[in-house]
Parts: structure tokens; C-alpha cells; sequence
DNA sequence: TGTACATTTGTCATGTAAGGCAGGTTATAG
DNA sequence: CTATAACCTGCCTTACATGACAAATGTACA
């Protein structure tokens, strides 16, 4: 899955709430940089060139393109194993919120925007691999990274794998291990 | 992919039956929030913040703003009594979506935006109270009805309303009590 | 109730950016 | 390989911003 890194002119459209002719005009008179196509003369914006437009003119920056690069959301009913992970990825710089169940990982899910997830499979209520069959099925969670955090079995561990879980992270572990898992998924 | 809805001051002025010139002076004098288009300096100005202004200064609403106005999120773990609940209040002329466990009432809750919701305050791994609690916590809910529907004694019900329910439905009911208590809510 | 003042809103004219449409071309999906 | 959706260009129309001024509305006070 290749993050978007280019915008067309459409799509640059609809963030900004105007037409693509606009766009189009802007690029002309070097508002905002583009290059184009060889083909039919399409323009491309890259998404840093696009956002740095956005913030020079103060224009909203989608959620998408500002939204806490370094967010987790650590999703966990056991407390000390909460506040351990948290204390852990807030000493690495990352910005931390933490559900306890499975209604405030849910309603957090859709408003903080996270980056990352720390899903723990099995909490009283919550079948983890329904959260991960759900969260593959939205659209806007696309680039969402799950990180499933479990003492299950080698399968269960597979399985969530196979249901979308972007890593897997066997309980107990060492705090590097923590740390290096989100990093490789922020790369 | 966000589309952002986004209004000239030419539409807001039609939905408040005021002259476009009168709008901009509105975002000037910082009642209405806006941003400025860099070529001529058009302004734009976000759904979310004209209905916030709407709300603010008791101007009327549009339909097509007020996200689903006649929309219910029934949270309800048996299956039959959701079904049950959601096919008379479909019949009734409501869009009706379904949450059986707490995960997906948080993550709908947050994205369907419904009018109402109807809440079972005994689900597994799902605090109904503690809900409520989050409910009435979040300011964008503020507007968010709460048919808390359950099977508890008078004294559970009444806690609920305590916690910020603004009606409650014993278990078993009749169709008409429902139907009449969520129309009641949405006056 | 009436008057005077202050504030808000509407109107007009002008320049210009933004939107719409048609016609052709090319990516892109299936 | 085909069908469809998306994009580009050029031309024309629409609608917005601005400033100055007029009208309407609100407020204070006698």
C-alpha cells in the first residue's frame, strides 16, 4: 500500500473546496508548485509542496496530511499494561492516548486519528479480530498501522496477521522491541 | 478520501437570508470562522463551522447541515432485539444503523454522527454508564440524544438519567413507547 | 412617545478570480 | 483490449471582493 505522496489537481480541488480549473490556475501563476505529465500535460503536486501552499495561505491542512505523524493509541484493558506501553512510547517522543475498551477505542479510533494502534486481541467484549476486520474495511483507515500486542498462540498471532495487522508483538516483551515495532511502521 | 463540504458567502448568505456582504463582515468581525482563497481572496468557510455558527446564534439550521437529522445508532448486543428495534423505527421514516458490541458504537458513533442513539446499559465488556459518562463529556455530542433502553431496576434507570440519558425505555416495551420516545426526543 | 446617536445591514459600481461548458486526449480500471 | 473516468485547453459567464454611501435597526434618555 504506497502512502500518496502526489496529489492531481481534482484532488487538490476538493481539499481546498474549489474547482480544478483553479488549481490549474494557481499552478500557472506559480501560487503553487507543480510539475507535469509528459503525456497530457497532467499536473502533478507533490503532497510537501501542496501542504506548504496550504500553511503559507492559511488554508486548512486536511487531517490527512497534518494528523499527528507520531500519534499512537494504545488500546489495552489492563491498566499497568497501558500506562507501562504509554510510559514507554512517551519517553520515544510519541504522542499517547489510551483506551481501556472497546467504546473508547472505537470512538477514539474515529476523532484522534492516530497513526498507530496497539490492539490488544483479547479484552473482555471486544473481539480484536472483528476491530481488525473493521478497521480494514473503512476506507479513511487506510493508513492506519496496527500493531497487535498479545500473549496468544503463534496462530492467533497469524491470524491476525492475515486479518490486516500491519505486526505482531508476542507479550512479554522487552521495551525495544516496543519501540523498534512502531518506528518500522512509521517509516 | 475527505471531501470537504465547503460554502462561498454567497450560499451562507442564502441559507441565513442575509446579504453576502453582511457574511463577510461576519468573518471579519471573527463570528464566523473563514479562510481566504489566495487569488482574489474568496472566502471559504467550512460546513462544520457555519453549523457551529448556526447553532451559536440560534439561526435555523438546513436539514441538509444538521448531518442525519432523523438517524438513530441502536447499540444493542441481542441480535433480535436489534433487529426488533431497528425495523420499527425504519418503518417509521429513520435511518437506522446497528452496533453489537462497544468498539463499533464508539467508532459509528463518531462517523455516522446520528440524532439519537439508543443504548443497552448492560452489554459485555461495555459499561453503559461509563458511556453516558463519555457522552456528556465530549463537546460535539452536546447535541447527541440518549434513549437508554434497558431491562434495570427503576433505581439503574434513574441513574442513567443522572448520568446525562435524556430518556430511558424499560424492557419489554411496545413498539409505540419506543417510537414515541425517540420522536419525543428529536422535537 | 420622540429624538439623537451608534451600529448593523443593504445597495451600487467596478475589476477580476473562479466556475461552467465543449471538445479532444489519455490514464486507469475491469 | 475496451470502456470509463479524469484531465487539459480555450472561451465565456457567473459571482465575489471592495469601498463608499444609504437605509434600517437598536439604544439611551428625556
Amino acid at each position: 500500500m504506497a502512502e500518496i505522496r502526489v496529489l492531481t489537481t481534482g484532488e487538490a480541488a476538493k481539499y481546498c473546496g474549489v474547482n480544478f480549473r483553479t488549481i490549474i490556475r494557481w499552478i500557472e501563476r506559480g501560487k503553487l508548485r507543480a510539475y507535469k505529465l509528459p503525456g497530457r500535460g497532467d499536473h502533478r503536486i507533490r503532497e510537501e509542496d501542496f501542504v506548504a501552499f496550504l500553511r503559507e495561505n492559511d488554508l486548512p491542512v486536511p487531517e490527512e496530511f497534518d494528523g499527528a505523524p507520531r500519534s499512537v493509541l494504545v488500546v489495552e484493558d489492563n491498566k499497568e499494561m497501558a500506562s507501562a506501553i504509554s510510559r514507554v512510547l512517551r519517553r520515544e517522543g510519541f504522542t499517547v492516548d489510551v483506551a481501556h475498551d472497546g467504546f473508547s477505542a472505537g470512538a477514539q479510533l474515529a476523532t484522534l486519528k492516530p497513526a498507530v494502534i496497539t490492539l490488544d486481541l483479547k479484552m473482555p467484549g471486544l473481539d480484536g479480530y472483528g476491530v481488525l476486520r473493521y478497521i480494514r474495511s473503512q476506507e479513511e483507515l487506510k493508513h492506519l498501522k496496527v500493531l497487535v500486542v498479545s500473549a496468544e498462540t503463534e496462530d492467533g498471532l497469524n491470524q491476525a496477521l492475515d486479518e490486516g495487522a500491519n505486526a505482531v508483538l508476542r507479550k512479554p516483551f522487552e521495551n525495544d522491541a516496543l519501540v523498534g515495532a512502531i518506528n518500522q511502521l512509521l517509516v
